[in-house]
DNA sequence: CACCTAACTCACTAGTACGTACATTAGGAG
DNA sequence: CTCCTAATGTACGTACTAGTGAGTTAGGTG
């Protein structure tokens, strides 16, 4: 049905073999875990057969790796993109983490496959080089926040309750987290889906409110 | 080596038997997920065999869902133990969450099942009636705090944002789940392990602090 | 003490899942 | 056009894993 009467099937293709295998193991496994997919089931899914996967990555863990790598990697890349350092610190950090809670709504597998890893106790993330390397853009913008903050007088929390960079991105990535990882178990204890449309306003303006409360220190 | 001389083997204990299975059970499969445990496993690092499990439990779903309730009601009897109705609203809702942060800190198998079980999208839980039928004394514990403090004048944002008990509920369960679940990525990334007894006090003051922080309403 | 049933053991099976040996072909290099 | 290798397809092997059939024993009951 789509126009692609020049090149109806392309016989040797190793880039898109490579990447289609890469897309379709990222949900197979986002879905059902390390353990739980099934490389025949991946296979089934492709154009291509599982000797391929075999060819290409060598085994299940491997693609796996694989996998993890390539999310993280579109992760960074979106990071990369934001541009807080025009504004206020207080507006900064406001839109920081609701930049935070979008992306976060975006990336559910790669949120599943973080969850799956740590499952596993982040033993795959450990051994990859290409994981462990990676640069930690956002905080420094988080650093530099702080400190214009702190400079200005508009925040004190980092000063009087020694919460640092690490801490505040902690604090904005949980709620962000949490929202998509737990929201099939919340949802089934409390009966309301975090994850669904008509929360999403709210809870985004609560994770911008929450943050700036707390580094303006009134909590304190 | 432990003083057992009248009773050193009872050859027949159906509810040690029972109560055995299920102890290694959780231990299994908050190690390695749903999929990845080992009925075989399980009956290893037991006194019994694996044909008990399948006498008591039938298979390794049910068994997993007993694990899942047993693990759960568990729960429900530490939230039970909560008393903060004698505190001043500020105070009520930080001891809340600084109770709830002692909890995580604990439950460690709890939270792996939790977060396993939302790989899987909750299916064995709302399975479950006994699961699904739990009710939540902490969600009324918050409401009644939360009316205290708006009335008092303490608390704005619940006016203010629309936000209610169970988004407050969410707001100091991400900080206090997060922190456990997600310690061995954000280690392995951060280069700190947020649940290293180092960082507990701070952080347990944290979700304090931002907690009041956000209710007190300085974030709008 | 005899009996009966719940509790328990052992050996086994059917199916599944990762991985591979081997055959084949596309398509660029010379 | 020929050859050579990277890429691909087929069919199968091995090991593991959930689950079970059938027999055995502890220990309370009458």
């Amino acid at each position: 049905m789509t126009a692609q009467p020049a090149a109806p099937e392309r016989r040797r293709d190793p880039d898109g073999t490579r990447s289609e295998i890469l897309e379709v193991a990222q949900q197979e496994f986002a879905r059902h875990g390390y353990a739980g997919a099934r490389v025949d089931e991946i296979a089934a899914r492709m154009r291509t057969t599982k000797r391929m996967i075999y060819y290409y990555f060598g085994s299940k863990e491997r693609l796996y790796v694989a996998v993890l790598e390539k999310a993280y990697a579109e992760v960074r890349e979106m990071e990369r993109a934001v541009q807080v350092e025009h504004l206020a610190p207080v507006e900064a950090i406001r839109t920081l983490a609701e930049l935070a809670f979008d992306h976060h709504d975006l990336l559910r597998d790669f949120i599943k496959l973080v969850t799956i890893e740590n499952v596993h106790q982040a033993e795959h993330i450990r051994t990859s080089q290409a994981l462990t390397n990676l640069g930690t853009p956002v905080l420094d913008l988080i650093e530099a926040i702080l400190e214009a903050g702190t400079a200005s007088g508009d925040f004190v929390a980092c000063l009087t309750q020694g919460a640092d960079a690490i801490d505040v991105h902690m604090l904005i990535s949980s709620f962000c987290f949490f929202r998509v990882a737990n929201q099939h178990t919340f949802g089934a204890l409390f009966g309301r889906d975090m994850s669904a449309p008509e929360h999403r306003a709210r809870l985004r303006a609560m994770v911008g409110d929450m943050v700036v409360a707390y580094v303006r220190g009134s909590g304190a």
